[in-house]
DNA sequence: CAGGCGCTGTCAGCGATTTGTCAGCTTGAT
DNA sequence: ATCAAGCTGACAAATCGCTGACAGCGCCTG
């Protein structure tokens, strides 16, 4: 974990920097505002520990231009004990955690640890078969890159298929999976839709075993 | 935006309920552990605020196993003002914030704020989708710096759209988040909803996909 | 307390899109 | 070569979402 540690005051950064490292993180300083700014935009940190008040560019000023340039890192401010509008103001500035100076190591660890295991696991849930890429959390699946309008059921076909990849599902799973138990539905249906879901991603994408079922990705011959 | 306030206190959830409602806040409340329990496990929240020292299941516990069970929205806790080591404890055990009692509305409504906007990944308190702004603070919308008045129904869709920009969210999701657990509603309400709503902001501004939901920003075909 | 106003849910009807069905065709296994 | 499984294009039916109108409700004002 890289962490950087903006501060003015040299014998906290050395302070607090010893304690951060000590806790297994590695620590970065930056003592005033310009290079704080040039660092936090261009770097990547897991967490930036921000003291407000610095010479060149206060630090608020530096929080809203990271926000402002779509810089998302988890950002904790140190601030002398102020008043909860003061407090306010830090945290629509975009500050994800506020703690008062002075305050205890132990207490900057617990949050540090909070912000961070926080900030992790926010992965994207994709799924690539193939020249095709389903993205499950936006509900959007392209090929090579591009991408197509599916129709619901549509989507929930390759959806399923690309879930259970390399392995041929029969017919009758499909069926209960996108029907229910609905048992109304020719079996020429998913016919059907897999024809057309083969005209949007390719007709390789999808496989088939004949007196099996449908594939997507490798499987045994 | 859906919150569940955990508090055994009747007046004080009553006062906290209010101001959050007024805030634009879907709230739901549980007055006891098992309640918080059983709910905070089940149902889809937002954010939600735990009061510590509850009856039949104090709030650490609570907290506990819910992320032991993998839960991971975002928790601020409220408690007594206490010493550094409490709150050292209430961050380990998964908590994303931490408020001493007694405070002031507006600095709950601040960190709330700053926890839902964290969870859903950006950093500033103002979204800006093509020519919609939205104000989170303000709780203002304007369209090409036009401010708009907008029904407090029609903000909470605005709102939670916004914060989850670029994103197709069902409208299962949205009836959830609009109007809590009173699933009595016809769909039919939620169409008409964004249909004034497209109204005011344009037509273009919310999207629709259909068969899977609507969204705001981009969500290439 | 009455009246008015703004907000929101319900209803009914309309297009447009999606999906099931059918009929004929292609393909692969034996 | 034969036959069944699977494919495809066309069409029809079902579904979904949009809209304008209206009504009930709560709230404020006079």
């Amino acid at each position: 974990m890289r962490l950087l540690l903006v501060e003015d005051d040299a014998r906290i950064a050395a302070d607090v920097s010893t304690v951060l490292t000590g806790a297994g993180y590695t620590v970065e300083t930056a003592s005033d505002g310009k290079d704080a700014w040039f660092l936090g935009d261009t770097e990547d940190y897991d967490l930036i520990i921000l003291d407000l008040g610095l010479p060149s560019m206060d630090g608020m000023s530096l929080l809203k231009r990271w926000r402002a340039n779509g810089r998302h890192m988890p950002v904790l401010v140190l601030t002398a004990r102020g008043s909860w509008a003061e407090r306010v103001e830090g945290i629509d500035a975009g500050a994800d955690d506020y703690l008062p100076k002075p305050f205890q190591f132990e207490e900057l660890l617990a949050r540090a640890r909070a912000l961070i295991r926080r900030s992790v696991g926010h992965g994207a849930a994709t799924i690539a078969v193939g020249a095709v890429t389903i993205d499950t959390r936006a509900m959007r699946v392209s090929v090579n890159g591009v991408p197509q309008s599916l129709t619901p059921l549509e989507y929930r076909l390759v959806s399923y298929l690309g879930h259970h990849r390399d392995r041929i599902v029969p017919p009758t799973e499909l069926q209960e999976h996108l029907y229910g138990d609905d048992f109304s539905r020719d079996a020429n249906a998913l016919e059907a839709l897999v024809a057309r879901l083969r005209k949007k991603l390719g007709a390789v994408a999808i496989g088939t075993r004949r007196g099996f079922g449908y594939y997507m990705g490798e499987t045994a011959p």
